[in-house]
DNA sequence: CTGAAAGCGCTAACAT
DNA sequence: ATGTTAGCGCTTTCAG
């Protein structure tokens, strides 16, 4: 007791009197050990408080001690991102009994190679992308096969795990057209952003099948962005009634400039978010839902156990009703 | 380039023509080294695109590659709280050079044995502590020493980075002060969590330096705790004209409970939040500042630079002015 | 200034 | 069923 240095595997194998190997395998859950030696290698752990030394363990299976969270982006700002925060945070929760760490790091858009310098990294165990490309995808190396899942799109060779865009915009479209709006415009997501498009097809298919043109300006996720993309809407369609935003930021600037040009909200024209944030609630956006940490969780579980997971995993998104359309 | 395998020190020292002593000494900057192995290393090093082993370098330092963010609460849930999203991942972004990454887990108040059981896991690098007590930083075990910090109250092995909750609350009251209220109550945090007391021992001394009574209500940090609050200041002193939250959810938890009852804010009494969480400004409350991911960025640096901190730091706090007093 | 050798804690053949 | 042995990638005395 006296140093109170934790107790390692040799030491738990000396007071349980067995070797070091059937210790491990007692341990570990693998291989054969008979009864006895089971209950007495159990209790010594247990006496000795002997918890295993991951570092150990990754040297000899050559597997890694933390689990990279790669952001992809223009600029680190991207990291800035509350999205982000949650995402990370709850993947750090479920890292914890694996003795597994969490990392993340921002990807440039036009610098693949630090991907691959990122990941040639023995460290890393596991690696979740963020928004990322299919060109990114590719760069996955294969010790990391299995072992890597994508927030957003995925490849043949990594899966996705990601909330359900397509369906989550679908019935916002339905719900201002269910409420007579005709002239519904959208504020999209980065054109590089493959997983946004999936938002951008069902506002487009929707309308085809209502016989309603689109009316398509790009935005960026941002308010800043949802601001300047109302004006251009407005000055392109000036007879807009609805205006869908790909994001609650994008949605909030829409509003902001909207109401500052004297338009009334949702009088004059409707306006929808996307991924209800506090804030969303706090001004009545009415939006659609987005389990950022359960799918998030979903993610990591996914790598950690390292099971075969389904090409893609969509999280449904519900309709949140609120005020402003 | 084969199979891509991750370059191991073997590989820099044989291409680079040297020992694995040598090669290691340059890598880790340790020790002496030629000017001309120096190169040659440095070179081989960069052609390869070697990246240290983490996990080996953990065990043969037996440093441990993870850093141990662990949340004190009454229960899980005090991990959903956006505040810790925001710490653990700007920590995530810290240790990302260092080849570490972090983990969170929950304390319970009650049980704490569960911190020993944490910290004797030798994969822990280094400790931050959340909304700690002085009795469980006692605990904190001689290993971690100098590899710990606490966000909160510190001790005297253990280092404190806060935010200056005590300048932050003084600006408040004396704004409060200084606008012609002199009814002013407050809502404390819970009794248990030591750092929210410096907040209370502002508030109380400012108060008595002006001659006036102190007027205050045990709350959470909750909004729904804020709520109830709320009624129970204005049941005891009906008078009161402004009511300091010990946090913005305090603090809007009490403004909707002042509305739903008819008072007018701030006309009839001025409220006051601290965090300044983007919900604040859209609901135009008067809060102070608090910079959670700098707080947080700096312990994670001082833990994984090793270096020695002062028993505290406190980051200022700045008022932020908005309508709600 | 450099190399040889031992060892961090654990696992996985390979004997027994 | 259990023990022996070698080795994961790296650092670090200790000799040269």
């Amino acid at each position: 007791m006296a140093a109170h240095r934790p107790a390692t595997l040799a030491d738990v194998a000396r007071v349980a009197g067995v070797s070091r190997s059937t210790a491990s395998r007692v341990i570990a859950g693998t291989g054969f050990a008979s009864p006895t030696a089971r209950e007495r290698v159990r209790a010594a752990a247990d006496r000795l408080g002997y918890v295993p030394n991951s570092a150990a363990r990754a040297l000899v299976h050559g597997t890694g001690v933390r689990l990279l969270v790669a952001v992809v982006g223009a600029s680190p700002a991207v990291l800035d991102d509350s999205y982000v925060d949650q995402a990370v945070a709850a993947m750090a929760r479920v890292c914890a009994p694996y003795g597994l760490g969490v990392t993340v790091q921002w990807v440039p858009l036009d610098v693949p190679d630090e991907l691959t310098r990122l990941t040639d990294d023995r460290g890393v165990a596991g690696l979740i992308m963020l928004n990322t490309t299919t060109a990114l995808l590719d760069l996955v190396p294969r010790r990391l096969r299995g072992r890597s899942v994508s927030i957003g799109i995925g490849s043949a060779a990594v899966p996705s795990v990601d909330i359900d865009n397509g369906g989550g915009t679908a019935a916002i479209v339905r719900h201002l057209y269910a409420v007579g709006r005709r002239r519904i415009a959208m504020v999209t997501g980065p054109r590089w952003l493959a997983c946004a498009h999936r938002s951008v097809e069902a506002y487009r298919g929707l309308l085809r099948d209502a016989g309603l043109p689109a009316r398509e300006v790009t935005g960026d996720f941002s308010a800043a962005r949802g601001r300047a993309a109302a004006r251009e809407v407005l000055r392109r369609w000036p007879d807009t009634d609805a205006i869908v935003g790909i994001s609650d930021a994008t949605a909030l600037g829409v509003i902001g400039q909207l109401r500052a040009d004297g338009v009334r909200v949702p009088d004059d024209v409707a306006v929808t978010g996307f991924d209800d944030i506090p804030l969303a609630s706090a001004v009545a956006l009415t939006t659609a839902s987005h389990p950022v940490r359960r799918i998030a969780t979903a993610a990591a579980t996914t790598v950690l156990e390292h099971r075969p997971a389904p090409a893609a995993t969509l999280f449904p998104s519900a309709l949140v009703l609120r005020d402003s359309a």
